[in-house]
DNA sequence: CGGTGGATTGAGTGGCGTCAACCTGAGTGG
DNA sequence: CCACTCAGGTTGACGCCACTCAATCCACCG
């Protein structure tokens, strides 16, 4: 089996055989999860980064009031708390929301590869930046998008996301986030979710039931959330 | 004169001589901007990065409609586009808000920094990492807080940002942001920032008039707004 | 078989947006 | 020196998008 951070690293720029054994040699202990367990704690000083093997993780934030903040999204391959490595302590918690397997990487070797292997160095800072293009864009469906459109233009987002690690078929992908959990993302209520996502049925956008998503219209889909994937970065070139 | 980008630098974690030098010597052209130019373009490939030295820039993502976020503010010694060294193209505009000038860093010098000083590679790694992080703490504004506690969050957070620079003077500090920018920042209406405004004034909780912002109850606005400074990392310690 | 979380729907409310008017101060040109 | 313009701040009236509170239904599960 390859390791699912080297396929990710490699979607952005070439490794050279060296660096994939570097990367290949990264893995570590293996952590099973269950829906809703904590996986990194806010305030915490981690001594290792985590990395999604399979299922969805989310970074969270919560109000003194209870009210939350889901600020990301993750699943396979992707860091969720590699800025840990510099930034401390945690300024969000990290949880399981669905069954998930995490890998984590200490530390250590991440510190010593920053130390060593500049090229492989950029390319997981470029990692952390593509979390922040993604953060700017949902600021913007957070500000300035009404519901559906904003709705519609998370949507785009993860059936591309999927796709790039191969867990879509077709027009098809497994869509395992309730309304709540959407609503946390999304800045609303449940029931104006709900109402959203009626929207774009009733518009022949997308079906959605069973945790089963299908895209029906991909064009007037990102047309309705004036979609332009660029902000993820998807392209290999040089870094 | 000390480069404002090595003060900034050093509030992370202490820098050997050897990277003094290497930062001072980062320095190029200086440019002049006056309010509202464009100092970067949306789906431009930067050769060089830059760094506010003073005024006020902002990143700025304009939707098809003409409705536009304000995703970031900076201030004395912020990169504002340090990702674009890894990040192709710019997702986003950065442009003027106040008459400011900018130094340009090109990325030759940055990627030979990051080929031969890991220490100082992950203190610029660092700086986009907090960008991240406030970027995260913008999110929950944006999607859980009350406007008036959204508008007094922000402040909160200018105000340190500013004292971190010596911008202030005791619980003063020049505020050039007009209330349509303030409202592209939070995502509201320009009439309800003023409203909003209103209201903490009336709470006794600031002033602001000609452009200078004082804090009346630093205690009481940090509550009214849920405000714990941790997510801005302004500690030194070994990175 | 009761309990629990999620999806759905309706009714009523309120925070915030839109539109519009008016005022002020700064800049500009005559 | 003054008319004019323009951007920003302020206020009021009104409307709507999204929230809250409920109730119902369903699937799943201990």
């Amino acid at each position: 089996m390859v390791s699912p951070l080297l396929l990710k690293l490699q979607k952005h720029d070439q490794l050279s055989p060296d660096e994939q054994r570097v990367v290949e040699d990264l893995r570590s202990g293996v952590i099973s999860f269950r829906p809703n367990d904590e996986i990194v704690r806010e305030g915490d000083r981690p001594s290792f980064s985590s990395i999604v093997l399979n299922g969805w993780a989310g970074r969270v934030k919560t109000l003194p009031d209870g009210r939350r903040s889901i600020l990301a999204l993750h699943l396979s391959g992707d860091f969720v708390d590699l800025h840990s490595l510099l930034l401390r302590p945690m300024d969000h918690s990290v949880i399981a929301l669905t069954a998930c397997k995490i890998a984590k990487v200490p530390h250590d070797q991440l510190r010593e590869v920053t130390e060593r292997y500049p090229h492989l160095t950029r390319l997981l800072w470029l990692d952390t930046l593509v979390d922040a293009a993604i953060h700017r864009e949902w600021m913007v469906g957070l500000g300035r998008r009404a519901a559906a459109a904003h709705l519609a233009h998370l949507l785009c987002e993860l059936f591309l996301r999927c796709q790039a690690v191969s867990l879509t078929r077709g027009m098809v992908f497994d869509f395992p986030l309730s309304q709540p959990v959407l609503a946390d993302v999304l800045g609303l209520s449940a029931v104006h979710v709900n109402r959203s996502l009626q929207e774009l049925r009733q518009e022949r956008l997308l079906t959605l039931e069973a945790g089963r998503l299908e895209i029906l219209d991909w064009e007037r889909l990102a047309d309705r959330a004036a979609f332009d994937p660029a902000y993820l970065n998807m392209s290999i070139e040089p870094r």
